[in-house]
DNA sequence: TTGCTCCTCACGTCACGTGAGGTGGC
DNA sequence: TTGCTCCTCACGTCACGTGAGGTGGC
């Protein structure tokens, strides 16, 4: 038990841990390291046992553990740590969760415009408007799965398909408007593309067609095919489908 | 552009967004929000605008973008948002990373203790210790198959390499404190065994094997072993298996 | 005497939650 | 008049960073 008697002052110990002499502080404070001893002006004088304790915290608090509850476990050794642990790990996993759905969501955000033109503010709203809406009908799955076909389709294709969808939709609201009976040769034809289109998004999965459809019902025809398609027209395209 | 005299108060506001009207004030606070209008009594007033530009509060909040940020970017829709989000991104992803790896070593925390015994404070602390200094010297992969390799034996199996390997020791320094030549056959057939166990552990890995003995000459036989082996027994064994 | 170290306040960070104490009736 | 809503402070949260202003020499 020989060297018992070396002392550190908190800027030596900082040092030595890396710490800076704040955060030393700071552990006194919330009460998981205090200096044994003081000098006689007043300064903090730690013990090998202070410096033993102090590697102890930082090794709980490598872990993550709030100091809070670092102080509770070394003030009783006794109680149950395992507890504390795995709690502590189910926050964690929670914490874990939460960047990964994240960091997704950024992706499919960034993913949905090209490469590094800059993106106006409205542009961007409108797309998580979109995305939010989405991830209301489609399954985490489902998601994954149109993503997947878009990038495969690649942006060019899926400008053509947006394109197409625009020329579509104006020549079916034509014939509506020189009102054309829905079961007239002209008109089928054009629902014939219609399905074509819709299977080409869906990739012939019919839980994505469900969920598809589903949005609709319930978010109404505009607001989910975000304005391009005004009420009228799905629903003389429904009358041609049917 | 009828229904323009439309207003909210601030507790309709709240309720229809599912935010409390302390989250309301606090947006105001920080700018990113503020009601266009007050009653005579100065009670808060939202216009439709307001509205719609609490949603897109919302869908930047929801990319975990800061509000101050928010604010700026809504204060200047010009200033380009892309750089931002990417930025933005990078961030997330450290946080990920950092909640991978935080997860990863409780995992391996807990895989140290066998199921719901409860855990003395001063095992834990051995354990993190050991696996600090583990971090220091073997690579992620190779942590990860040492992991692995420790699940597929089974805890029945890892005791028993344990056991095995006190009574080597025992009997190896026995050898040693008797004098016996460490060429000797009977050292000889310990050294056997001895370079048997250190092949279970490594599964015949060469850097697992470079790592560990690193990690014996950097931190000290004593340390490295956590006091199980004296440095006079590894010498012991050097000498015998050169 | 001059630096360097140490000391004790005390405010700031981020996004709100939670009262306190008081007034008004979008 | 009684509730309910709204208002404005203002402190607390978590782990420190960053001065400010002053003293001591483990």
């Amino acid at each position: 038990m020989e060297e018992n008697d070396k002392r550190w002052r908190i800027g030596e110990l900082a040092e030595q841990s890396g710490l800076t002499v704040r955060t030393l502080h700071h552990f006194e404070e919330v009460g998981v390291l205090t200096a044994s001893e003081r000098s006689d002006a007043g300064h903090r004088l730690f013990t090998e046992s202070d410096v033993r304790r102090l590697y102890a915290v930082l090794a709980l608090r490598d872990l993550g553990l709030p100091l809070r509850e670092i102080a509770k476990q070394l003030a009783e050794p006794d109680r149950d740590l395992s507890s504390t642990l795995e709690r502590h790990r189910e926050r964690v996993q929670e914490q874990l969760d939460f960047f990964r759905r994240l960091d997704d969501k950024l992706r499919r955000v960034s993913l949905a415009f090209e490469r590094p033109t800059d993106v106006s503010t409205e542009d961007l709203l409108e797309v998580i408007g979109l995305m939010n809406m989405h991830e209301k009908y489609y399954t985490d799955e489902q998601l994954e799965q149109l993503a997947k076909r878009r990038e495969e389709f690649g942006d060019e294709a899926i400008r053509k398909a947006e394109q197409d969808w625009v020329e579509l939709i104006a020549a079916v609201d034509k014939e509506r408007a020189n009102g054309t009976d829905p079961k007239d040769p002209k008109v089928q034809e054009l629902a014939l593309r219609w399905r074509e289109l819709i299977e080409a998004f869906t990739g012939g999965d019919p839980g994505i067609r469900a969920s598809l459809q589903k949005m609709y019902e319930q978010e109404g025809t505009e607001k989910a095919s975000r304005g391009t398609l005004k009420p009228e027209v799905m629903e003389y395209m429904n009358r041609a489908m049917s």
